[in-house]
DNA sequence: GCAGTCGATGAAATCGATTGCAAATTGATG
DNA sequence: CATCAATTTGCAATCGATTTCATCGACTGC
């Protein structure tokens, strides 16, 4: 017959209302693995998860037959069955107002740092790109036992929505900057002692009139701003608002903002950027206009994204520590899934890195 | 309405043995919905799913218990039962020969386009690095039914691997080049068409010395290699070995290609190499040595990233259409977890952007 | 040879949802 | 007031794994 000779199929075919629809052929499963093995499923299961429960010999049975039949079990049973999941969730935002992916390479490189973190740890990534307006739903991640924790990648202007998810008590974390009173788990570099490393080295070289681009409404930039300011007073130098730019992420952030300050007529000799991206972009729209850097004006990044040395001039920046910063994301948010409660902010390394733009 | 409130707890709590383990603590789930609300978890499952059985009245009494309660259901009892699945794998390979991430922004584009093109559908992306050397175990994510089918980014050096793993039925979809016998689906721009349209245009903008820069044993780069070849034969050109230069997707693949050609003597007027990163970092090195772009030296390069149109000089470039990539990625993977048979490879548009760099 | 141990295995309950079928409710009609 | 049809709702089986408890054998010692 069909190879299954016992009456368990038939038995099976009787009672088994069909399946409501189903995506494949028949996958296999451990009923399978047992028949074959002439075993029962608890054996089966017990050899593969290499419980001492079963002898070495029907262990290694058990586990060439499923690796030669290319047997993998079903993670929905198992997570159901152990009401629990090894796979988390991250959430990068995107600005709807604008109808454009944030494609800053920055935030992307910090998903594969994540994405490898988790790998090693046998965890699972589960990536959901989501209104930025609409953080709450990222909730739904972890509600609907998707994923037992969620990551979200900047906090954009949502820092009373992600304090309510935390006191909701969703495993949550977030790379952005520390806020006074913030009841989620943040990590992430150092903003103040960036902005202000940033400036301070286009002070100690000699410049005066240093822009700032960036948008303050994202704490972390307005963290930055902060440490310039900071650098600005110390140097004794009075802060200019004219000089403090409103620049998006967006691409052609920067590119308006040099149209801005070169039109106003106010004098600038540097830029304090607060992405790579946006000092790549302001470099261009200065060259385009005949302006040489760092002759002419000294320009700062911030993030040290893997082009920066590779650009032309090559980038000063404020290094963010990446892989570091993907690793203590990681570590924060398994702490609290296991403990329950919210771990203290991480900060990671912030450096400044010189090279030819400054 | 039963008084199912008491009886069916304590029953419940006699019988139960105590879970195994889990994480957090009780998460809502249907019975306890169904309880509150008075009527049955069928009634609750129905209304939820805005069957036709129930009231209107009953459903949005449920619905709005449901949300008031942030419940939602749990997806892994949910696809379990439905044995369905709405999870799809994207896999982008890593070197570790180079011990080195794949940090090329035109992968993560694509990544954020496919899940862009995912969250629109209502699938969820499970994010996976790989070795791109052992892209075997990719087809896990699927035989553990974790995901419906996979996406692998690139086909690097596993053009046998993938023609396995399709013949073993696994649903995938490959960006990459089409080959000639290949039994996978692959979608990706037409890379002779794309090869040829740059080295025309160099070649109608007069140069003769032509470099190409990529590394030919991955199929894309060999296909365009193949239009760089076909387009010079066109203008009556010989191709000229030398001036065909090995360089690596590595961030300093090209400033090292720059390196050997600058140091080898022959002469040459214009680069095209397979990848917008590389012809920036080409760019950077070639002004570094004094070199003008493009006065001296035209530059091609091929993606379109972002950043492309900010550079300095403006890249004059290949535009793969990423938006679209993901789409046709995404259609033709579900199209084949739908239909179970592998359908036709598409390709997407391939343009020529022609800007200051050239 | 027989009770007592110990080790390996199997039977069955369970996780949280969906759904076919049966039962209950309602309304209409004879 | 009884019968029947049309709606709603509930019961219970089911998805594929894990794990408790019971069982079955093989040894051991007396």
């Amino acid at each position: 017959m069909r190879g299954r000779d016992d009456e368990s199929v038939s038995f099976k075919a009787m009672t088994d209302r069909r399946p409501p629809r189903g995506n494949g052929p028949k996958r296999l499963q451990m009923a399978d693995i047992a028949r074959l093995a002439g075993v029962s499923t608890a054996t089966v299961s017990r050899a593969l998860n290499n419980s001492p429960l079963v002898t070495d010999e029907t262990r290694t049975r058990i586990a060439e037959l499923a690796r030669s039949l290319n047997y993998t079990i079903n993670v929905d049973a198992k997570n159901l069955r152990l009401r629990q999941n090894r796979t988390i969730a991250m959430v990068v935002p995107y600005d709807p107002a604008a109808r454009q992916r944030v494609s800053d390479p920055f935030f992307l490189s910090m998903l594969g740092s994540v994405a490898d973190v988790l790998t090693e740890r046998g965890y699972a990534l589960l990536l959901s790109r989501v209104d930025a307006a609409d953080l709450q739903s990222a909730a739904q991640l972890y509600d609907s036992g998707r994923a037992v924790g969620v990551i979200v990648v900047g906090q954009w202007r949502q820092h009373a929505v992600l304090d309510a998810l935390a006191d909701r008590g969703v495993p949550l974390v977030v790379w952005g900057g520390q806020l006074p009173a913030q009841r989620y788990c943040t990590v992430g570099c150092d903003n103040v002692a960036g902005g202000d490393m940033a400036t301070d080295h286009l002070l100690l070289s000699g410049r005066r009139r240093i822009a700032f681009f960036g948008d303050v409404e994202l704490p972390e930039v307005a963290l930055r701003r902060s440490g310039y300011r900071q650098a600005l007073v110390r140097h004794g130098v009075a802060a200019n608002p004219a000089l403090e730019l409103h620049a998006s992420f967006l691409p052609d952030g920067a590119r308006a903002a040099v149209d801005r300050l070169l039109a106003s007529g106010e004098p600038f000799d540097a830029i304090f950027a607060c992405s790579d991206v946006m000092a790549m972009t302001a470099i261009g729209a200065l060259q385009e206009r005949g302006l040489k850097v760092p002759q002419d004006v000294a320009v700062v990044g911030y993030d040290d994204v893997p082009m920066a040395s590779y650009f032309h001039p090559p980038l000063t920046t404020i290094r963010q520590a990446i892989d570091a910063g993907g690793r203590a994301l990681v570590d924060a948010l398994l702490e609290q899934v296991d403990s329950g409660s919210i771990p203290a902010s991480r900060i990671v390394a912030t450096e400044l890195v010189i090279r030819g733009s400054s």
